[in-house]
DNA sequence: ACATCACCCCGCCACG
DNA sequence: ACCGTGGCGGGGTGAT
C-alpha cells in the first residue's frame, strides 16, 4: 500500500522549529508498519523552489518542488512570521497559485500562524479554527467568517485542521496519527520522540502553572492515583479527599494546573482507557465500559462519539481489523 | 425522545 | 492590606 503522502509547504519567514515537526513525527520510526514499511512519506517544498528564509537566521533548502502539493494527501503549513495573510488578509499571488494546485479534498493542516494562510484562502470560512494566542485578536479581526477558538491546542474539522502556537503543532500531528492509526501507534511515535502522548493539561492553551510547585499541595499525585482506579466510582469528594483539600480548592487547583475541570479530565482519561482496550483486546464492549469506569455502555458510546465521532464497535473495526 | 435528578463547576465572599 | 482557603448558591451538564 502506498504511504500517505505529506507535503510540507515552507513559506517565507517560516518558523524553523515548526518546519521540522511533520518529518520528525510522521517520519518517525515509531510510525512504521509492523513490516517496517512507512505509513507516511514526508516531503518539503517552497512556493518557488528557492530556499525558505526562516525567522532564525538560516535558510531551508527543500529537496522537492511545489509540484508535490498536487500529489499530497495531506499538506502541512508551518507557521510564518511575515506575509500578507498576517497583515491584510490576502495572499501573495504566487502563494495563491501554488495553493490552487492542491486537489480538493486534500487534508490541510496549519501550525501556529499559518492558520492565517488557510483563512485567507477561504478554507476556514464558517468553520472552527485556532492559532497562536498572541495573534488571536488579529486573527479574529482579519477573518470574521472564521469561528475562532482561542482556548484549544488544536481544532479538527476533518479536512482542515489548525493548531495553536509552536509546540501545539506536535500535539496536532500526534492527534492526526492517532486519528489515522489509533492511539497505540501515536503513543509509540510519542515515545520515540520523548513527547507526552497526551499533553497533561488537555486542550487548554493557557495552563497557568506549567510546572506545579512540588513543595506545594498539588493535584498531580491525585491524578496519578486516579489513573490506577479508573474502573472505580470516582467523584469530586473522593479526589479532593485524596488530595487533602476541600472540594472547592481541589477544583480550583485542578483547573489552574491542567486547564481542565476535574470531570472533563476524568472523562478524557476514561475515553483514552477505553480506546486502548478497544485497540488491544477483544473484550466485549460492556466489559470495556466497566473497566474504563463508564457506568453504562451507553455512556461510553456517548463520550466516544462526542470525541471521535464513532461507535465503540466501529472504532475497534477501524483499528483492529483482524479479530483475534 | 424526554423528564428527572444528582452532581459538577465556578463566581462570590467571609474567614484566618 | 494581601492572599489562599473553603462554604454556598445556582445555572449547567450529564446520568438514568
Amino acid at each position: 500500500m502506498q504511504p500517505h503522502q505529506i507535503a510540507v509547504l515552507m513559506l517565507d519567514g517560516v518558523v524553523a522549529l515548526e518546519a521540522g515537526i511533520p518529518a520528525k513525527l510522521f517520519g518517525s520510526d515509531g510510525a512504521l508498519r509492523p513490516d517496517g514499511r512507512p505509513r507516511y512519506e514526508v516531503r518539503a517544498c517552497t512556493v518557488d523552489d528557492k530556499p525558505a528564509r526562516t525567522s532564525a537566521g538560516f535558510r531551508l533548502l527543500p529537496d522537492d518542488g511545489p509540484e508535490i502539493l498536487a500529489e499530497a494527501d495531506t499538506v502541512v503549513i508551518p507557521g510564518i512570521q511575515r506575509g500578507r495573510a498576517l497583515v491584510d488578509g490576502t495572499l501573495e499571488p504566487e502563494l495563491a497559485a501554488v495553493l490552487a494546485t492542491i486537489r480538493p479534498g486534500t487534508r490541510m493542516v496549519s501550525i501556529c500562524t499559518s492558520a492565517f494562510v488557510l483563512a485567507a484562502a477561504g478554507l476556514l470560512d464558517g468553520r472552527r479554527a485556532t492559532t497562536h494566542w498572541r495573534y488571536g485578536d488579529r486573527f479574529a479581526a482579519l477573518y470574521p467568517k472564521v469561528r475562532f477558538d482561542p482556548d484549544v491546542l488544536w481544532v479538527d474539522n476533518g479536512d482542515v485542521l489548525t493548531s495553536a502556537g509552536n509546540a501545539a503543532g506536535l500535539d496536532l500531528c500526534l492527534h492526526i496519527i492517532r486519528a489515522d492509526h489509533g492511539s497505540d501507534v501515536a503513543n509509540r511515535v510519542a515515545r520515540f520522540n520523548v513527547l507526552a502522548p497526551w499533553r497533561d493539561g488537555g486542550q487548554s492553551q493557557f495552563i497557568e502553572r506549567l510546572v506545579p510547585d512540588p513543595t506545594d499541595t498539588s493535584t498531580a499525585a491525585t491524578r496519578a492515583w486516579t489513573l490506577d482506579r479508573l474502573d472505580e466510582p470516582l467523584d469530586l469528594a473522593i479526589m479532593a479527599r485524596h488530595a487533602s483539600m476541600s472540594v472547592r480548592t481541589f477544583t480550583r487547583r485542578f483547573r489552574e494546573e491542567t486547564g481542565l475541570s476535574p470531570n472533563q479530565w476524568l472523562t478524557g482519561q476514561r475515553v483514552e482507557r477505553a480506546r486502548h482496550l478497544l485497540e488491544t483486546t477483544d473484550l466485549p464492549v460492556d466489559r470495556i465500559a466497566e473497566l474504563a469506569g463508564f457506568g453504562t455502555t451507553a455512556s461510553l458510546r456517548q463520550h466516544l462519539h462526542a470525541r471521535i465521532g464513532v461507535s465503540p464497535v466501529a472504532y475497534r473495526r477501524t483499528f483492529r481489523p483482524v479479530a483475534g
